[in-house]
DNA sequence: TATGAATGAGTCTTCATTCAT
DNA sequence: AATGAATGAAGACTCATTCAT
């Protein structure tokens, strides 16, 4: 009888923006970006396509917010995890342990991250959203590193950097039950320093 | 105006159906192979579409023609790397070591892998053709880290196969400038093996 | 808080339509008719799409809305103009004129007009309206120019009102620098009238 | 059992761009270029939706070339008058003659060419094409005045021109009935020049 | 075998209109 | 009366594939 209040419809547009961008996450993490099409987010959405179009301006704008969900709920771990930590080999550690466990956790958005990063030839947003992400990620590793007095320090945050994105592939796309947990220990306990440094 | 013998004709054939596949392997590999069009692919290779039909009976099939061909450049790098190398560490450094040139010299296909790679979900196809191509990796690294006398073989076979992968990740689609040669040498020389064997 | 005469709901009501008309008009003008969307208007209206539906059943009755009004506006200055003169000759004069200065003044009117009549196959109701106003204007002037005893009346209203409409597409739609007032002084001496006629 | 020559290819696209040249500017000038939808235009030219784009890149270049069908048959038509006048006198007669004579003949193009003037707002592409047309005209009758040693030469050409133009306005688009060869006459004997002037 | 014209389902997107509140 | 979320048909355009020649 009585008319929506405004703060009605705010919660009615936050509901169905964030349904629809779990809905896309999953289905581009799953599918691809490419292979969903719109129509099939619409009808896993229960909706009808026009009403997408009320919450994103175009389906690059949906996954701009899937992605920009996706980097926050990330941030948030690392962010909890760094506080936790006082030195920066514990820092290190945690940066290392806390990425695979959010491979495991977060798994449909680190899918999209890397099917992403492989076609990102087609469009400069995206290497402009994730180049600045690997940088401070390895930025932040080699600082940490020299903290530790590791020689080779950007050599090795590189190379454990990468040992982490892949194990992420391998996870991820090439074998269903990979030993993820027993992979990231050994990571941790063997490569991530050099032997003898405490 | 000379008829031809049925094994020129053969040849013609295998000729046309290399070209093609170099063709769209440098095309999927530059646009990715969603954004890659057959007309774009008959045109590039001097052909009208319909030829092409003549040669591989979907787009798919030529896809894993494409892949077939680069797997098989690959397997022989490896294959004649392995030869030269006697004791099963210069096996394992050789086997590093190729990859990341093959990453430089067939950056096409490499790149091509991985977004394919990433995409897998969609097609059983792909996966039947990777799985036992990465598990073959890992069987032949964890023996060669066996004969080695290496603990952890395991582990450490999917830690350096996932760092080969995650470098070529990094190489190939983040950074432009990514110091490959550098973090090869140094994944070669302090990676690979623990400290202290010989 | 102080309840609402029907009387006062009647004007809010006329106030809003008016409202609304006028706001179209101008993105109609704007960017035509076809151009324009529904929630085009009622943002530019400062109300809600749905609020629209209120006052006009459809988008063509908006337009029709539209149309009537500029019609009535045009007709007041006619009628304004027709008043102050009083020969026949005066009233052509003021006739020619007066469309002439209503160009400039209602720019935005006779743009959608222009629009909206080179577009009437589609929809009986556009012919509906202008049929009989161009009629109307044609009689009128016949009338006149038979008043002022010029021989072939006919012929010379249907070109002058062709003359006049014909500036107003160049004017509105060709060139941004038209030089309008010239052309309407060279018409109004020296083409309305034969020479010699007075 | 042969193979179609490139020849009879040609053939084949020649015949079906002008087909559909033909065929969109009828149905352009019937219902408006917005108001035609390329499934109207493929169903009308007996074929499918995609078929179109082998021959016409979008729909706006469609368009284009309709309008440059229409604009080269008109030039000819104006050459051939041209070729057949020797004084400027009677070259402007043989203009607005013809100018006449062609909105009776090729009636879809001018209907199509008022339509799309009117509408230019939204378009560069067509303010490119019109204003150097309209131009052209408007200097190649200021000229021809002026060899006639008529005053006010500009104002009258702009005059005669807006006539033209509004004549077709009403003829094509206000009344069915349109005496427009009378009209013509009386504007060719009546109004192009001053009395008295031979 | 070769050609490129043709098909038609599918893509993203827009928008007038309806409706529950 | 007012809101804006939702609908769904329609729009322009793409493309793997087929087919007559």
């Amino acid at each position: 009888m009585s008319p929506k209040t405004p703060e009605q419809f705010q919660e009615i547009r936050e509901k169905s923006k964030e349904h629809l961008v779990n809905v896309s996450m999953r289905l581009f993490a799953e599918k691809g970006y490419q292979n969903t099409s719109i129509s099939m987010i619409a009808k896993e959405a229960g909706m009808a396509k026009g009403a997408l179009y009320h919450y994103f301006k175009s389906k690059e704008e949906l996954l701009l917010s899937v992605i920009q969900k996706g980097l926050s709920d990330i941030e948030k771990l690392f962010t909890e995890a760094a506080v936790k930590a006082s030195t920066p080999r514990e820092q290190l550690e945690a940066l290392v342990y806390h990425t695979f466990e959010s491979m495991q956790k977060d798994r449909e958005f680190w899918a999209l991250y890397a099917s992403l990063l492989t076609q990102m030839h087609a469009s400069d947003t995206m290497r402009k959203i994730f180049e600045p992400l690997v940088d401070g990620m390895f930025s932040m590793m080699i600082e940490l590193f020299k903290s530790c007095n590791i020689p080779d320090a950007e050599e090795r945050a590189y190379a454990i950097g990468a040992m982490m994105d892949g194990v992420g592939l391998h996870y991820l796309f090439v074998k269903k039950d990979y030993p993820i947990d027993k992979i990231a220990d050994f990571i941790i306990n063997s490569l991530l320093f050099p032997e003898g440094v405490t």
